[in-house]
DNA sequence: CTGAAAGCGCTAACAT
DNA sequence: ATGTTAGCGCTTTCAG
């Protein structure tokens, strides 16, 4: 090995005891002897053995996150990686580790529980993609600290973090309504794509706040592709009169939306403005650019990490809440009305 | 704690060195004993401390990823995910679990001499985004296992591994050819740009192979952005006789090099034949969509975990190495020539 | 404010 | 084939 605490507690003239006292910051140390200390730990280029510290300590300051990580994830998940960065961020602030690991809604359960058995981990976080109910059941039962990223879409007592996708949905109509947008219309995906119903409440909840509403007319749901993005505009353009702005509750549905505006020659923004959610790689490269609600995954990420460290100390602790940062990046695909 | 050895070990009525050998699958161990051990550990719901075999072992059977993870990466760079990904999952199947860890430049080379000297990780791997001289210093001085994602853009002694540029460009010229195009044109990142540069090279020999050769004219560089891709197309356009293919070194200069033909009304493919390399997530979202080199990034992650545990028990091994798994994947952008 | 000493739970060399 | 035993390098009471 290299040097250990006893080389440095000998070079040093002090006990072992003390060395480790200075390592943690112990208060019972004098500056002076903990200064001298340093030094020569310093000078030694002395560095604690990790493995011994996690061992006698009976943590390793290490949280995994167990989330499906199968090919090209990244593409068609962005999002999840950046709440990573900021899960990973804001872990190392706070003296803890991030380890990735992939798997699947149906080895997840076991994993966390290899995991919480051998105190691997000194907690776990979960995309919600790969939740379950036994893994609930495991989590809960065992109460190891946790979180999930993202709400299971089924009643638990799970800590979970989500995004306030009614609040997103109340900002965007908010917007619109501000640049002079009056008969909004909303396309989004099916009753149970959670997301994108919340988004739709918000929007009505938006609305009404205005004194306005969302006529049934102008709702179309489908599912979250670019095909049934196109055919609920398509839809929409035979209403009439035609809604002046279009939400659309996610990036794949905006696609088609844009395709079939373009595609019956109406013009963005000036003849029906566009508007979705999340800023996603295409948001910009469409034509024309969207405007976005954009939410701040990252900072989710963060939130995250401060609730994981907080229940390491607190293991009893329990957590349901939506957080949201969430901003309007206007683009060129709305403008204000007069 | 929970079960420990001597828990195990008393309830098999063996001594712990025995449980231990089961555990660790010892040669010596006869299969009777072990089932039977195996099975006590079962009912006892016993698993091994993390900790504490760490700490025996003096491994951790961890490899920590030292990367740029700052705002929107993600979004920029969805191949480094692919990469961590693959990275991840084959460390899995070796029994190597992955770090991550976000930071920049200049930090990156404080913190692998932190995780050296601490032992906090088996290995290291670095994303070339990351890495600078000093890095390398400390990397080939300590004799550590590590690998460098990407090629470093200076010589030294660490390993690395990357993609075969070269290759996918000769891969991109030889697919034009075999549909009829002749008159291929490129346009990319400028000479520094390494990547651009050695797919330029391939193609030249793609062509060369083939008999013919890429014309001055045809080679337009500038930068990696869809502004400059416009510009570019624009210059080629101005050539006679037109190229019947365009290369484009990447997908944001074939964003800007479809515009351009757009507003020409080039029709592609029919007059020209567009092609890029990389399958990113807005390749299938331009019209027409993209014919593209795939590279199999998350393959590359893939060797990098094996080289790894390779150098983890032969550290005295060096890596320099290209490796490339690229396929064409054929979409709307070309066509067969009559 | 400092030191002595008892572990933490496992691995592995050595003995049987 | 199995058991004995000496660590691994640190943290943490408990005395002084």
């Amino acid at each position: 090995m290299g040097v250990t605490i006893k080389d440095v507690a000998e070079a040093a003239g002090v006990s072992i005891s003390t060395v480790s006292k200075v390592l943690n910051g112990h208060y019972s140390i004098s500056e002076k002897t903990a200064e001298h200390v340093r030094q020569i730990m310093h000078d030694m280029n002395y560095y604690p053995s990790a493995n011994a510290q996690n061992f006698a300590s009976g943590a390793n300051h290490t949280v995994v996150l167990l989330a499906d990580m199968s090919e090209k994830v990244a593409f068609r998940n962005p999002h999840m990686f950046e709440i990573v960065a900021g899960l990973e961020e804001a872990l190392g602030k706070r003296g803890y580790r991030l380890i990735l690991q992939g798997t699947d809604e149906t080895s997840a359960c076991g994993l966390a529980e290899e995991i919480i058995s051998r105190r691997s981990a000194d907690a776990i976080a979960i995309h919600v993609g790969v939740m379950s109910h036994p893994l609930s059941a495991v989590l809960t039962k065992l109460g190891f600290p946790h979180i999930v990223l993202g709400m299971p879409n089924f009643d638990s007592q799970v800590c979970w973090i989500d995004n306030n996708n009614i609040y997103s949905g109340t900002v965007a109509a908010a917007y619109l309504m501000s640049l002079g947008y009056r008969r909004i219309a909303f396309i989004g995906g099916k009753y149970y794509d959670l997301g994108s119903a919340h988004r739709l409440q918000g929007v009505k909840q938006g609305l009404s706040n205005a004194g306005f509403q969302l006529d049934d007319q102008y709702i179309w749901l489908g599912d979250s592709t670019r095909a049934d993005g196109f055919q609920m505009t398509a839809k929409l353009l035979d209403q009439k009169p035609l809604p002046d702005a279009i939400i659309c509750a996610n990036n794949y549905i905006a696609l088609g939306c844009v395709d079939a505006l373009h595609k019956k020659g109406i013009k963005i923004p000036e003849d029906i403005g566009v508007m979705a959610f999340d800023d996603y790689p295409f948001s910009q490269i469409i034509e024309p650019q969207l405007t976005v609600v954009d939410i701040n995954v990252r900072d989710m990420g963060a939130q995250a990490a401060k609730f994981l460290v907080d229940m390491i100390r607190h293991p009893n602790m329990q957590i349901q809440t939506y957080i949201t940062t969430s901003n309007i990046i206007p683009r060129d695909s709305t403008k204000t009305r007069k």
